[in-house]
DNA sequence: GATGAATGAGTCTTCATTCAT
DNA sequence: AATGAATGAAGACTCATTCAT
């Protein structure tokens, strides 16, 4: 019998993972202090370590909320049925990916890449974020497979190299856009539509309609 | 050892900045240490220091010198007369990613994810990288231009627009290589490729079964 | 040891400012250390630094307050009316001086001495502290100027010039007894009491046997 | 039979304990460094080395041999027969004080104040300076003895006294030089001289002859 | 005899975490 | 449950001194 309810406890957590990310936005994992976290929580230090065990532990858990969030939002248009054309998906995944830019006080695609640079000298992060890119490259190929049948791709191309590169082009939009800024979703997409429609003599990207 | 050579200074300065890309790739940007730095030179402290001004100044020193080795090593296949289809290009580019990731004792793909990552919460590491990596992509789109005029690519097509895709496609060969490391730039390549032309309706000729 | 009051928070911040005090006194200002510092205070490394920002700030703070208790205890003496003769007032400022030589673990007078040693290598501090020696002279000069009105020196004399030989006579004195410590206000007082007036034709009447 | 001839070697020792004193001058006692020292001596590390045994030798040789030049210099004003009055001895040791500030690349009076914090926080410096300024004031008791035989000074007088209080006014002197700069040897004279003759109606200073 | 590269102990400062109130 | 004062290990950098050439 808590004396105060478990909505109040969970609100608490969220608070402080929240400053976690916009401490690590802004600082970077490595770079993302306790002192930066508490001060943007509005919390006292003590409060801030009710709930969350360490700081590693508080990263751990705002950075895979975070992830979890974005693979829940970015399924709906790798299960759809029927299969938009490669150049409209990977649209609908990168002009989703951007709307989370500056949702929530913090941009999912900025604490992704330091998210990225973390992982790759801290094993036990790797073990935790690598699984998902994993699984979320097995959706990109299954998606490879749907328009292999649809005759969209050649029938002797290799699905999961399908899904790699599409995955390269989702990941490479949130680097270009979190260190150059100047691309869009709208616009890279368009101009991954030219190279898939290469060699047409009409337009790009609508013409498969 | 007094009265040494240039070159013997040169090889000692060398000496200090593989260490700091070593180690640089080993615990990141924010996460090297001087004594990580100092261990892995096999040098004292002091000496390390005989080399390098501070520990931000041999890091910006090694990342310099490393990407400016980088882009002299892209450069040919951007300037090459006749230019190859995108494919091609994308293949010889993430190619020679791939021959620099374990040269010389560090992984540059994965020092550049640091840097990213850095970048990204130090504004004066940013207005240094991000430069090298918009003039890089220039030359993508003056390769689309090429591209355009070869007709290997819609006449609508916004060669810009497509310089961005490409660059996307390079920079997530990195991080996907880096994070997940079972991707190789023949495989990510081939699924390019399979990808290129894939909407034309008058490409290889297994669309609209 | 939440919500201390402040007067706690004070009492600390003195206990701090006396540690500096000590260590320089021991050790004088350019050789004072943190960890001299930190051992004499009896706190930790990290709880001094929660009550001055920097070596640098502890000092000059420390310096400050120790300065301006100094003067604060002087200053009656030079605007006493009626005002004794010099002797008198020489004798009461160098007893001052004296008393504050062992008070609150620190001698004064010696970490004077370091104070003067160090501004004369640090521009900053020079700034500092030779404004209040030079208030400090004024105020002498303002005594000699009532000195001459009652007839105790000579007509011709310039109260600027008396007041710094004054001044010479007290920094004189805090050297002489730090240095060699065989001296007491007492005794140089009738030293100076023996020259005061002993060039007078008209004086104490021993002269010219 | 040594390689070069034993002038040479001396003509080294000077140069850098000159640069020592240099040294000393501009960051006092305890921050001045080797580094600084072989800068101003433009000299080699090791070639400095040769000729002190260490920082600490070094500097103590250096003020040794300042101070002993310095006293050889002041000598004969305390020897002189006859005696002139205390304030013309006053105004003679000021005067050649205040002739060493500036020769030979620094200055004794700011080189002597550095000395003296340093000798606070250490016994062997102490021992070392403390015994030449105690032989120093012996002279100026001497000649105090001799003022009070010449009736300038009341029978009933301490010469130990009058000497301790002169020794004062000349490091007083001394450090208000350094520190505030504004005062010359002839105008603290010139007030020191109106308190001798105070009381007396005649003008200061020179009445006695 | 001269040089200066190399060394490493010592110094200042930060920061994750604990615990008494 | 909340607070924030206290802790101390770890990190960046300096500097007196040595010694191979």
């Amino acid at each position: 019998m808590p004396r105060v309810s478990d909505a109040y406890l969970a609100a608490r957590r969220t608070q402080v993972l929240d400053a976690v990310r916009a401490c690590v936005d802004r600082d970077g994992l490595q770079g993302a202090t306790m002192e930066g976290i508490i001060q943007i929580s509005g919390l006292s230090t003590g409060t801030v370590y009710k709930y969350i065990r360490s700081k590693d532990e508080g990263i751990e858990a705002a950075m895979s909320t975070a992830l979890e969030g974005l693979t829940a939002e970015l399924l709906p248009f790798l299960v759809a049925d029927p299969m938009p054309s490669p150049p409209e998906v990977v649209r609908q995944l990168t002009s989703t990916l951007e709307s989370f830019s500056q949702r929530e006080g913090f941009s999912l695609l900025r604490v992704a890449m330091h998210g990225w640079s973390a992982a790759l000298s801290n094993p036990a992060l790797l073990e935790k974020t690598a699984p998902t890119y994993r699984a979320f490259r097995d959706l990109l190929t299954a998606a490879a497979v749907t328009w292999q049948e649809n005759g969209e791709l050649p029938a002797d191309a290799d699905p999961a190299e399908v899904g790699a590169a599409v995955l390269s082009l989702l990941m490479g939009f949130a680097a270009q856009v979190a260190l150059l800024g100047d691309t869009t979703a709208e616009s890279q997409s368009r101009g991954f539509a030219a190279l898939y429609g290469a060699g047409s003599t009409t337009s790009t990207g609508r013409a498969e309609s």
